[in-house]
DNA sequence: CTATTGATTCTC
DNA sequence: AGAATCAATAGG
């Protein structure tokens, strides 16, 4: 079993950019069908809100793809992307309105291991071997996959804000500081 | 900078 | 049905 207390519901269920940032510092961990369990801690996040945001998966509405949006907070949403990569979002806000958190790195835990495995949503997912399976899984009731607090204190100044990548498409909202890092962290990508 | 890659989504 | 689109990444 994993260090850290997992989140409760109640966690995901605030606005999207509240848990983007709180998420920071917190474990990702991912228990596999072998009883293998790998964690990783969340060092850069980005936020997409609502219907409106136009760099939101469910800016067009609901698909077959993006439904774990449009449910309950604290659920997984995992999508390939390129044809060839994953990467993991947590559902939150109300029910019914469509917002997530897409972690985009984690860095190993224990502070060693290579801090490159780690940076980007696609190589996370392969490190922690998340693929779309895990789409639309409960992350507090599920054994698979959640999300812990170990207790880590993430430092308000330690925290980073900007606008999000690789959504030029998205008009103004590409400008909104709606992704978050820890300054400096070895893992974040670039 | 470009090539890759295939599920998902858009347009007939 | 076929065409276009990507919440990336690796390699020049």
């Amino acid at each position: 079993m994993a260090p850290g207390i997992r989140l409760p519901r109640a966690f995901y269920a605030r606005h999207t950019v509240t848990v983007a940032r709180d998420l920071l510092g917190k474990l990702v961990v991912r228990r596999r069908d072998d009883g293998t369990v790998r964690a990783g801690r969340i060092v850069e996040t980005e936020a997409y809100h609502g219907p409106a945001d136009q760099a939101s998966h469910a800016h067009r509405g609901p698909t077959a793809r993006n439904a774990p949006m449009f449910g309950p907070a604290g659920v997984a949403y995992v999508y390939q992307i390129y044809g060839v990569w994953f990467c993991l979002n947590a559902v939150t806000g109300r029910d019914r309105f469509p917002a997530a958190v897409l972690v985009r790195a984690v860095a190993p835990p224990g502070g060693g291991g290579a801090a490159k495995d780690g940076a980007g949503p696609g190589r996370l997912c392969r490190l922690l071997g998340i693929d779309k399976r895990l789409s639309g899984v409960d992350l507090v009731t599920g054994e698979e996959l959640w999300i812990a607090d170990d207790g880590a204190r993430v430092p308000r100044r330690a925290v980073a804000a900007g606008p999000r990548v690789n959504v030029g498409y998205a008009g103004a909202w590409a400008a909104r500081p709606w992704r978050f890092w820890l300054e400096g962290d070895r893992s974040v990508s670039r």
